[in-house]
DNA sequence: TGCGTCCATAACCTGGCGGAATGGATGTCG
DNA sequence: CGACATCCATTCCGCCAGGTTATGGACGCA
């Protein structure tokens, strides 16, 4: 008998959440579609996978006997397909980079450009992520390397290399009093909100809070945003203030957004990072040389 | 991502037959919904899984790696759709049955009948399995326990018990020289055309040919079926005769067809098979029970 | 040059899926 | 005790995916 993964992924969240309704909003789909790519998995095995009750969904015998195994069969079924886009993309002589927005800006296309030199007939396959994903797609095995600011969770388990440094600034809203001003202290910030990134980014979250300099005072968070569009328009409207690389002045200047320099926080640092089995990957290698080459100097 | 198991199997069977067209014609699909199948699954991973040529499909580098990991995901699926089925059958006090046709015949219904009687709330799942299944599901998991003529192929990989044993007869059309005759020897039969089971089932194919009565001579098939009724229409059309257990004379009595006493050709017995992982268990145990108070006894 | 054998494509039909709205059961709270 | 909230189930409808049959096109072979 044959099922869709989909269903498996169901399923899954449903015996996770403990009910449809939950469940649902987390896959993104009406309560009504999962209620009933439910029931099917249930009428395909021929048993009730669930007991139904006021407050939500348990598993019954065979459900918990399948919620067992349904993780194990996705976590095959995604690690298969990684391996074989891997494969793909060795297949089309393309190189998976993933990054993070605004991590190296300006450098990104000279490392680029030095890339097709060293490697003709490649192509880097440049792929944004959103700042929830700190690894840019690398620890999921999306990308074959990523360029990143540092420190990021999940540095340990990856191969990283330091590129440059470069200054810190702030971003406010155009309106905003300390805007007038050339040059701002750190901790003239620290009463104000700002426009932090997503709570799973963690120690990365907690670097550009500068939650280091702050003498331990507590982070008023105005907004969280998880991409550069989004952070634009929340500094934009004045929900927060957000540190930025210096370089962001040049790469995101909009209207209403105002980048100044700052005193009392360090730099930021630039890195690529690879997997650890990627080491002797000779691509991976001339990518990572032309990264230090453009950026590292 | 997702994807359908049935995709992968499609992919997998294009790739071990080489080619499109033989692979539909196992699938019993069509070829274009096949080839749609395979553009399909090729679109979504964004590369293509295998390079056309006039003599048929060969694997691509990612073809092959996807080629390496899904038989073993489809394994893990099968193997979790078993073990979420067999506890469906417990959580709904259902012990499954397989019988191959023409096993236990007469005494099916009181060994259902004593376990209905010993098991309280439990019932028999009877499934009739066609004989190109020799072991009625029991080895791919899709019953608890079957009933089924001895020997058979797989059985040294389960426990079995052998219950009775009852003469075999030579069902023969009605219209055939021999069939005025009251008894025949088999020799008589060497040169006879015999309806025989499919290939794969080794042994009880020979047994049931009674190979080792010929005296080495090789046996004439006149026709393979894999289910008692086309095998009744088989020996009613005269493509041969063939031997049979003699309870076959009562069960599967038809117009067409007469069953006459053979000298020279051994028993037939008939055994309850189950699981070694089974061993402990009550309500298999309680079945082969059963089976040994009512057959064996 | 016609034929057989592949795979790809076209045209058509049907079943199933997803979404919005609604129903029904059951606690909770003023 | 009645209004409300919160679940899951159901209905209706539009749409797409998948299947089948028939046909096209490439290629080797006699």
């Amino acid at each position: 008998m044959d099922v869709d993964t989909r269903l498996l992924r169901s399923f899954v969240a449903v015996a996770e959440e403990g009910g449809v309704t939950r469940a649902a909003e987390r896959l993104f789909v009406s309560q009504p579609a999962l209620t009933k790519q439910i029931k099917q998995l249930e009428s395909r095995l021929g048993t009730p996978l669930f007991t139904r009750s006021r407050a939500g969904m348990t598993l019954t015998g065979p459900g918990r006997v399948l919620a067992e195994r349904a993780p194990g069969l996705l976590a095959g079924w995604d690690a298969a397909l990684r391996e074989t886009r891997r494969a793909a993309g060795r297949a089309a002589r393309v190189l998976r980079v993933g990054f993070l927005a605004s991590a190296a800006n300006e450098a990104t296309p000279r490392i680029v450009a030095e890339f097709a030199r060293r490697r003709p007939g490649w192509r880097a396959d440049m792929r944004q992520a959103a700042w929830s994903n700190p690894t840019a797609g690398l620890a999921a095995g999306d990308v074959d390397v990523a360029l990143l600011r540092l420190p990021f969770p999940g540095q340990e388990a990856l191969r990283v290399e330091e590129l440059f440094a470069e200054p810190r600034c702030v971003a406010l809203a155009a309106g905003h009093p300390l805007a007038a001003r050339e040059s701002i202290d750190f901790r003239e910030l620290w009463d104000e909100p700002f426009v932090a990134a997503p709570a799973e980014t963690g120690p990365w979250r907690d670097h550009w809070l500068a939650v280091d300099e702050r003498d331990g005072r507590a982070v008023r968070v105005g907004a969280v945003t998880d991409q550069p569009d989004e952070w634009l328009s929340a500094i934009a409207n004045g929900y927060g203030v957000a540190l930025a690389p210096a370089s962001a002045a040049r790469f995101y200047a909009r209207p209403g957004v105002v980048y100044r320099a700052v005193r009392g926080v360090g730099p930021s640092r630039v890195g690529v990072a690879w997997a650890v089995g990627d080491d002797a990957d000779p691509v991976v290698r001339d990518f990572v040389r032309c990264c230090l080459d453009v950026g590292g100097g």
